[in-house]
DNA sequence: CTTCAGATG
DNA sequence: CATCAGAAG
């Protein structure tokens, strides 16, 4: 078994003195990718960067307290990359791949993006650059007869079923046409597979992400920005995909929730 | 009887939050001074700002977050003024005076201090301008047959009675000698009285500001820096002198404990 | 160690 | 409505 959870922790400075350390205690989960860690290693306490019995990547950004990503993983990865080839971004502290004897996990955080600003071109810019990677991630894979998972937020809902006011954001950042014509290229094209889609079918959600303005957890108003994405191969073998929203996440620790996908497959 | 207390509140929206609004209904004061109140009175509801039963004065620091004093008192002054009349520091949220009939109460806020910095040049800049203001208020209180009481942090321990590691402290910022002659010349030149010390002339302490560094709370390593001063008419009724310390300061919701005086004495 | 402002999300 | 950095105390 493959159990992979990815969580934007908002912080995990933060996140740590909330409740992730017991979630993370409680999860079981194999392979856990993490976004907006928003601190050093040197910043957190050991405990919260690798308790006993986990290994811990970190691809800090160079900007102090901002985005940051991790991997953490029960097994020891055999190597470990930061970004993935753009100098843009590569000190940007959104890309980190960790590679194991059968399997590559990454983790990403996307650009949130904001329509009318430098922020939105810049996420563009991300994409273009990510879904090349992507692609050629699969055949590298493929040529070392492994299997791929690249989870994180997106910060893209892809479809109407995956956010709650999808007719009052088709304007706005994260529900974009030309977004999510890119994320359905990540799919169609790129040839990885939305785990949680595909187990469930139906909408709408369910949802990983709801703002802390306002009531919008309190009437689930989300939307669904975390995906764990799989190589076709590994995909088959999902047998549950979940948000671990209640009740494993009553206590809130970040605006996002877990999402946890796991597959029938001896990865190690 | 008139009961007079200063506290500094280090933010008083931070304050509200962690008791300072119990502790002022508790109080049974009749004029409260507060230094370091760190916002503007918009920025506060209205059972903060001014209970009821209570008028309130605020003179906050032009600079956003920063100084900021207020008075509240159980009778309506009849007059507010903003400052002692030197440009420097008349929008510095560090000095407002209220007149009642009989009385003249003001709160004050010594800047802090830094040896070797701008900030120790500014404090004594303040403290020359200030001495003057004070020997002047003296003289216009007695022409109207007024009592006088100035209340605040002055950021000065005067003697090695009032902190507790003054032998350590001899080169710092708020036990320097001048400073301690400059509070000497405010008791014996400008002919105001130490309330607290004059009943109770054996030191060291009672402290009333503790960093929040360290233990330094629960070792009782403090600085009595808040000083309740008044005319010599008025000290010669004051009957009683505290730091709320505890009881009723166990749960703390400032670096700096609340200084009251009591004075038998009918001001309205 | 705590406050607040300001930037970012 | 949160997080964090940085300045101030």
């Amino acid at each position: 078994m493959l159990t992979v959870s990815t969580v934007n922790v908002n912080g995990l400075r933060a996140a740590a003195k909330k409740g992730y350390v017991e979630w993370l205690a409680a999860a079981e989960a194999d392979v856990v990718c993490l976004q907006e860690v928003r601190a050093e290693r040197e910043q957190l306490p050991d405990h919260v960067v690798a308790p006993d019995g986990w290994h811990a990547a970190f691809a800090p950004a160079a900007d102090k307290g901002r985005a940051g990503v991790g991997v953490l993983s029960r097994a020891e990865p055999t190597s470990v990359r930061v970004g993935f080839g753009d100098p843009e971004f590569d000190t940007s502290g959104r890309y980190l791949e960790c590679e194991y004897d059968s399997l590559i996990a990454a983790s990403v955080y996307l650009p949130s993006g904001e329509v009318g600003t430098p922020r939105q071109a810049e996420k563009e810019r991300f994409m273009g650059a990510f879904l090349l990677h992507l692609t050629r991630l699969r055949q590298r894979a493929e040529a070392a007869g492994k299997e791929v998972v690249v989870a994180g937020d997106y910060n893209i809902a892809h479809t109407e079923a995956d956010l709650k006011n999808w007719k009052g954001n088709q304007t706005n950042s994260g529900f974009l046409p030309e977004e999510r014509e890119w994320f359905s290229r990540l799919l169609d094209g790129a040839g990885y597979v939305d785990v949680q889609r595909s187990l469930q079918p139906e909408g709408p959600g369910p949802y990983s992400w709801w703002s802390y303005r306002g009531k919008a957890f309190d009437n689930d108003a989300g939307w669904r920005i975390d995906y764990v994405l799989a190589s076709p191969g590994l995909a088959a073998k999902a047998v549950e995909a979940r948000v671990e929203r209640a009740p494993s996440y009553d206590k809130r620790w970040s605006d996002h929730a877990p999402v946890t996908a796991v597959f029938d497959w001896p990865w190690l």
